[in-house]
RNA sequence: GGGCCCGUAGUCUAGACUGGACAGGACGCCGCCCUUACACGGCGGAGGUCGGGGGUUCAAGUCCCCCCGGGCCCA
């Protein structure tokens, strides 16, 4: 498009942003990178973005992709700050999600296909498909949307992330930091494997709390003991009370008779029981809760296994053998009941552990298991977490209190099948367990140990077994840092990136990709992980709710930017909510941003008109808008500072709409157009209008890359992108000042306009028959402010004459 | 039971840390206006017991205490 004339008529046709346009420049973006030659770090201050690699469990709702449009808001405002930054875009294609929504999709069930090799090959390829699709789905969008990223093919599924994986286990197992253990583990039955505190979620649910009878076993006194957990009465070792109950003071050392299974059980104080609960006197069983591991453990009690790992009763349970936990506790109810052994029940509401992808009730079961440790390495985590940048601040106590309510190693070992196997063989004869070399990604369940006899006590070949297990899929993703960082790969850039590491997240997963990734970070590095943390609350559906398939309310982003277009709705998610707290999906808001890029396109058509002089004479009124425009680009930076967008959002509408266009373009206009003016005095607005207009859509663009891009290139004929952030408009100590006078010349204007409005008056018509008098302060905007209103215009020192009427904003009108 | 966050007009949100002049804005609503950048616009207007109660203070949306309601996390 030429910018060459000199007319004074715009040079843009259209009156209205079209999103369309929108398509037209990803085209150009496209061509220019494949073009230009890349950007190079090392000349540059390096951001780089661990992005959470999403789970590919299926599409975005809006607040999942408005989170990634913010990721690429802050990763723009730092290019504009000259950043080199970097945003890579790869996805998270490990873990049980995967597998869960496999399984419910083909209706098959892993345990079963895992049994021969063939079969585990065949799940594993029905989940990569799975993951393919879904895949595609995220990429599409956050191109759309216009996302700055760049695109890594391999996920964490890959042989490339996969063998980072197991080079960390591998590390940290030969510095003895990864340890195998048999002990009490939570475990799902229904997937069939161990889990981690982390992936523990407490669901309400109605039960109820059985009164049974023990017996004492000297004199046969009755002790009535409360417990939700009536099948574990098999595996129950003791009988505890409080200290300070009075109730059962003297019983401690004793022993009772358990009902319907007449065993034994001693009777203990213990300061963790609650005299207010039940009777205040509790079973201890192996195992009801983390209370009952704890208890054993302290008292030296010997647990009974009675739940196996199908969530059946095993042969300890005797009569209860075979039966599901469920069945379990109905048959010893019923049995207590026609015995007379149970007092009472009551329905009570009690939370109960669940598995965290399919929402089964978890048991607690021995397993052997491999643990990272991570109990010793508490103080240096809440050192870390104490002294990483946590955006908004608040959000930091989540990750304190998690660590300090940790209270066993981390698990590691799944026993399922999508994830990174565990890279080690077991000897069968001398039972050594043994870790290749680092390097490249190891699949023990199907292929040939990576040794021609064991290297500790010479068996043959045959006699090494691959393990397999595969990790927590959280031990993957802990190590995204290192990936995008590309420690094990370049040395230089590890160095020069590591220090500088943005990481955005949700609040949801502060217990478990923040704090792991900073437990692995520090482990494999001594360093924290990240420069910045940015915490985003959750996104909501409109009426408030989490956006859940099974509600039915999940918005779909693309719909809305095919009909709206990208910035609009990347305007709502940046102006939804301030960062960290819950933003919900508005319409209505997208709609504003919609109208938003609108008004910038034609402030764009209208400024279009005008040459922009190299430098100029301003006139007060203009220095008093660029005044009024640095202080809102001060709030737009200070928020970019704070890693949040709502604020520099809010900043540039506000500065564009309701100043820059309502008063400054309207008061300049007749100076800007009309030839009856000096041309000094034009000039002045030109170069006015252009560096405010400039400016605010360089501050802009970050939010809304579209509009803003293709408005400047029109006007300055190169993209906003390229661009660094904006010189000062004013000497910094006249920004108060100035923008106070400003403000005070809109207030005037809405008085005139007001008293116009009050006689029927266009806004357009004169009031010649009237003087308005204006404090004595802005004489200096007298000139602009009579031809902006056509009137006569008057200072006044102390007060107006006595017969001046009031019309707000300290101006009074009076006859001549 | 503990921690954190939230509760400001029909809806959303600013102001609360550092207490003071009519609680600012957006959407919606009402009225007038197609004023040469924009009707996806302009101007004006109506609409608020700042969740409730108590306290500190000359003065509280803002500070302190208690309570109610909603959410998240932990036990």
């Amino acid at each position: 498009m030429p910018l060459t004339s000199n007319e004074l008529t715009p040079k843009i046709k259209d009156t209205k942003w079209d999103p369309s346009k929108e398509e037209e420049l990803l085209r150009v973006w496209d061509e220019e990178r494949k073009t230009k030659k890349p950007e190079s770090w090392h000349d540059k201050d390096i951001m780089l973005v661990d992005t959470p690699p999403p789970y590919a469990s299926g599409k975005w709702h809006v607040g999942g992709a408005a989170h990634y449009a913010q990721i690429d808001m802050i990763a723009r405002y730092f290019r504009l700050k000259g950043y080199y930054v970097l945003v890579p875009f790869y996805a998270d294609r490990n873990g049980l999600p995967v597998e869960v929504q496999v399984e419910k999709s083909y209706n098959v069930k892993a345990k079963d296909m895992a049994r021969t090799v063939e079969g585990r090959r065949k799940f594993l390829q029905l989940c990569k498909e799975f993951l393919d699709a879904a895949e595609k789905d995220l990429v599409r969008v956050w191109t759309r949307m216009g996302c700055s990223f760049e695109y890594w093919h391999d996920g964490t599924d890959s042989a490339k992330y996969r063998a980072l994986t197991q080079a960390t286990f591998i590390e940290l197992f030969k510095r003895g930091m990864i340890y195998e253990a048999e002990r009490p583990v939570r475990w799902c039955p229904r997937c069939g494997t161990t889990l981690a505190e982390a992936e523990i979620e407490y669901r309400e649910e109605e039960g109820y709390l059985y009164y049974v009878k023990y017996r004492l076993a000297d004199n046969g006194r009755e002790l009535v003991v409360a417990t939700t957990r009536p099948e574990l009465l098999p595996a129950c070792a003791a009988l505890a009370y409080n200290p300070n109950d009075s109730k059962y003071k003297g019983l401690a050392g004793r022993r009772a008779i358990a009902p319907l299974f007449n065993h034994e059980v001693v009777i203990v104080e213990h300061p963790s029981v609650d005299m207010n609960f039940g009777t205040g006197l509790e079973m201890v069983c192996s195992y009801g809760d983390e209370d009952d591991v704890r208890l054993f453990r302290e008292l030296g009690l010997k647990p009974k296994v009675i739940i196996d790992q199908e969530g059946r009763m095993t042969e300890e349970a005797g009569f209860l053998r075979g039966l599901t936990v469920d069945e379990a506790r109905r048959k010893v109810v019923e049995e207590l009941e026609r015995q007379g052994l149970l007092v009472k029940k009551e329905r009570i509401k009690h939370s109960v552990p669940v598995c965290w992808r399919c929402k089964t009730p978890l048991q607690i079961i021995h397993r052997s298991e491999f643990f990272l440790r991570q109990l010793d390495l508490r103080d240096a985590m809440l050192g870390i977490a104490k002294s990483i940048d946590i955006r908004p601040e608040f959000q930091r106590q989540k990750l304190i209190d998690w660590i300090n309510a940790i209270a066993m190693d981390w698990p590691i070992s799944r026993d399922r099948y999508y994830g990174t196997e565990i890279p080690i063989w077991r000897c069968s004869r001398c039972g050594a367990l043994l870790v290749p070399e680092p390097g490249r990604y190891y699949r023990p369940w199907e292929e040939e140990p990576p040794w021609d006899r064991c290297p500790v006590c010479g068996a043959p070949k045959e006699s090494l077994i691959g393990e397999k297990r595969v990790f927590d899929t959280w031990f993957d993703s802990s190590v995204s840092m290192l990936y995008v960082t590309k420690w094990s790969e370049d040395k230089e850039f590890f160095e020069r990136a590591s220090g500088n590491v943005l990481r955005p997240q949700g609040e949801d997963i502060i217990r478990t990709w923040l704090y792991y990734s900073l437990l692995r970070v520090y482990q494999l590095t001594g360093r924290p992980a990240f420069r910045w943390v940015r915490i985003t609350g959750m996104g909501l559906d409109p009426k408030g709710r989490p956006m859940h398939k099974s509600l039915g309310n999940v918005v779909d982003p693309e719909p809305i930017m095919q009909k709206y277009g990208a910035d609009a709705f990347r305007f709502w998610a940046a102006a939804s909510a301030r960062l960290g707290y819950d933003y919900r999906y508005d319409e209505k808001k997208v709609l504003t941003g919609r109208n938003f890029a609108t008004k910038i396109w034609n402030l764009a058509r209208f400024i279009s008109a005008f040459p922009e002089p190299a430098e100029a004479r301003l006139k007060p009124i203009d220095r008093a808008f660029m005044g009024f425009a640095q202080r809102r680009f001060n709030l737009a930076i200070k928020g970019y500072e704070d890693m949040d967008v709502y604020e520099p959002a809010v900043q540039l509408y506000e500065f564009l709409w309701n100043a820059f266009a309502a008063h400054y373009v309207e008061m300049v206009k007749d100076r800007a157009y009309s030839s009856s003016y000096l041309l000094e005095d034009r000039q002045a607005a030109w170069y006015a209008l252009h560096r405010m207009f400039r400016s605010a859509i360089i501050l802009l663009s970050p939010i809304m890359p579209f509009v803003t891009d293709y408005a400047y290139r029109l006007l300055y004929g190169k993209s906003v992108h390229s661009e660094h952030l904006p010189e000062p408009l004013v000497p910094e100590g006249e920004v108060d000042r100035l923008a106070e006078d400003a403000v005070k010349v809109m207030d005037l204007n809405s008085a005139v306009w007001g008293y116009k409005k009050s006689l029927g008056k266009r806004l357009s018509e004169p009031i010649a028959e009237s003087i308005l008098y204006i404090p004595a302060s802005l004489a200096d905007y007298v000139p602009d402010l009579a031809a902006f209103h056509r009137v006569k215009v008057r200072t006044y020192e102390r007060s107006p004459p006595e017969n001046a009427m009031h019309i707000g904003g300290g101006a009074y009108i009076a006859p001549p």
